[in-house]
DNA sequence: CACCAGGCAAGTA
DNA sequence: TACTTGCATGGT
């Protein structure tokens, strides 16, 4: 019986790059505003709008969420799309104090259904951030669905191109076991081998771990 | 200098 | 429904 191309591929790059330890974030509520701030934008920027917001004790709920508008969008500025952000932030706060009486804890331990579609319902939260939050604040076994995981995939001919997010997600969720850990790891893994060898201008490259993958 | 990054929502036809 | 556009900083 032949193994899934699904699980070779992780396996080639588990191999190769071995174990990612993400998300990167001491807490929750650190990874849960980083999963806001990495929309569209360098880790590295999102690295120096946390620095700030740590320096002005603004990493927990409470304290993000009594803090002005003006603070937060100064504080992540360098993120990008500073203003929006600082928007989304709050939206998502706000909805946390609404249907979780501001407890964090009380939303990841939510049913995954539930708490994913109390996520979509904030202006800013879209299905990617939602996973996001999903799987690595609250281990929820999700599968994190982003444009590298759709440019790696089809581009070796393992999806269609025209592919979308429930489409996407749904090849890994029927194709792997159920397990957080291992859409945890595999979705930092192939990150990691789209920032390094599938960049939007660059084509191809010989010491990419997936060459000769086809679907 | 141009181009891009771990998206999302609003506007247009 | 299916495209297009605005949002914005900082690294290469």
């Amino acid at each position: 019986m032949r193994i899934d191309v699904f699980q070779q591929v992780y396996d080639l790059l588990f191999n190769h790059y071995g174990p990612q330890k993400w998300w990167p974030g001491d807490t929750p509520f650190e990874i849960m505003i980083g999963a806001v701030l990495i929309q569209n934008t360098h880790w590295k920027n999102v690295t120096k709008a946390i620095n700030n917001l740590q320096e002005r004790n603004l990493l927990s709920l409470p304290s993000l969420h009594d803090a002005s508008y003006e603070e937060i969008a100064d504080c992540i500025r360098p993120s990008g799309y500073y203003n929006i952000k600082a928007k989304r932030l709050r939206n998502l706060l706000q909805m946390i104090v609404e249907q979780y009486d501001g407890d964090l804890e009380s939303l990841l331990s939510d049913s995954t259904d539930d708490a994913r579609e109390n996520l979509l319902s904030v202006k800013g939260i879209g299905q990617e951030t939602a996973d996001a939050i999903l799987l690595y604040c609250g281990n929820h076994p999700v599968f994190v669905v982003d444009t590298y995981t759709h440019r790696v995939f089809s581009r070796h001919n393992l999806v269609p191109d025209e592919c979308g997010y429930e489409e996407l997600q749904e090849e890994f969720t029927c194709r792997l076991p159920s397990d957080s850990k291992l859409f945890n790891e595999y979705h930092a893994l192939i990150v990691n081998v789209g920032k390094d060898f599938c960049k939007k201008t660059t084509p191809l490259c010989e010491q990419c771990p997936l060459k000769g993958v086809e679907g």
